[in-house]
DNA sequence: CACCAGGCCGTGC
DNA sequence: GCACGGCATGGT
């Protein structure tokens, strides 16, 4: 099979694309409106090459994680080639702090009432995500009224600390997740969701709802580090997987 | 009515 | 250190 575009980017570990009802996919991100129908698409754009990660093997990464066992090989072939998108670290910290006890469907819908109301409009009916700026006066009160409920205080200390997101790179990866968790609402699936997500850190393994029936059923007494040195990628193939199979 | 969703916080032990 | 209840909201 061949790129799962689809997958990569409406698979929950980015809320900022929406599907046209061409097929094709649409963001605001970098202070434009973005259009791709295939990976082509991002080749000759600096911003997206970076974005999707164009200059990593994800097809030899597949293959090494189809042999691995059978369990993974079938997680694999169940799909296209999915890759981990390289994100704005403020969008993907705030996206996996809305992330927490949700679902894919809500979580982009908060996303999108977010950019509405604090961010600002690029082009007629787009809205840029919120900066930490553009958030610096927003209350518990109007967060809590377009529906982040228990998290609206979380996003507003992380507006506080947003600064800390500037101190991740270069840390060894237990530091960067102790780090992370500085800021309330970020514990340790939503830290390893920011650092593979955004900060490019492969090691990382959320444990999730999904992925703890995936380890309690099939991969009893092991942990992440069996499936190095492809532990997010492998993840996200078995996260993937279960998910279709419910 | 119940239970669940890409969990975490605060408390108690 | 670990176990537990609570938590906003919308879908099934």
């Amino acid at each position: 099979m061949s790129e799962n575009l689809r997958e990569t980017l409406l698979g929950g570990q980015s809320f900022s694309w929406r599907e046209e009802a061409d097929g094709s996919f649409s963001a605001v991100l970098n202070e434009k409106v973005y259009h791709i129908s295939t990976l082509s698409d991002a080749a000759s754009d600096p911003f997206l090459y970076e974005y999707f990660d164009l200059g990593y093997d994800y097809e030899g990464a597949r293959a090494a994680i189809a042999g691995k066992d059978e369990i993974l090989r079938r997680a694999v072939e169940s799909t296209g080639t999915i890759r981990l998108l390289k994100q704005d670290h403020w969008i993907a910290a705030i996206s996996f702090i809305l992330s927490q006890n949700n679902n894919i469907k809500r979580i982009t819908g908060l996303y999108n009432r977010l950019s509405e109301h604090f961010g600002h409009e690029v082009e007629p009916g787009r809205f840029s995500f919120p900066t930490p700026y553009e958030l610096r006066n927003a209350t518990e009160e109007e967060l809590r009224a377009i529906g982040t409920g228990f998290r609206a205080p979380f996003i507003l200390d992380a507006v506080d600390k947003s600064s800390v997101l500037d101190e991740i790179d270069g840390l060894p990866f237990d530091e960067a997740m102790d780090r992370l968790q500085t800021i309330k609402g970020i514990g340790p699936k939503v830290a390893s969701c920011i650092l593979i997500f955004s900060y490019q850190r492969r090691e990382g393994f959320p444990l999730d709802v999904w992925m703890k029936k995936v380890m309690k059923e099939y991969y009893p007494g092991k942990t992440p580090e069996y499936f190095h040195p492809y532990e997010a990628l492998s993840q996200q193939y078995l996260f993937s997987w279960i998910r279709s199979i419910g």
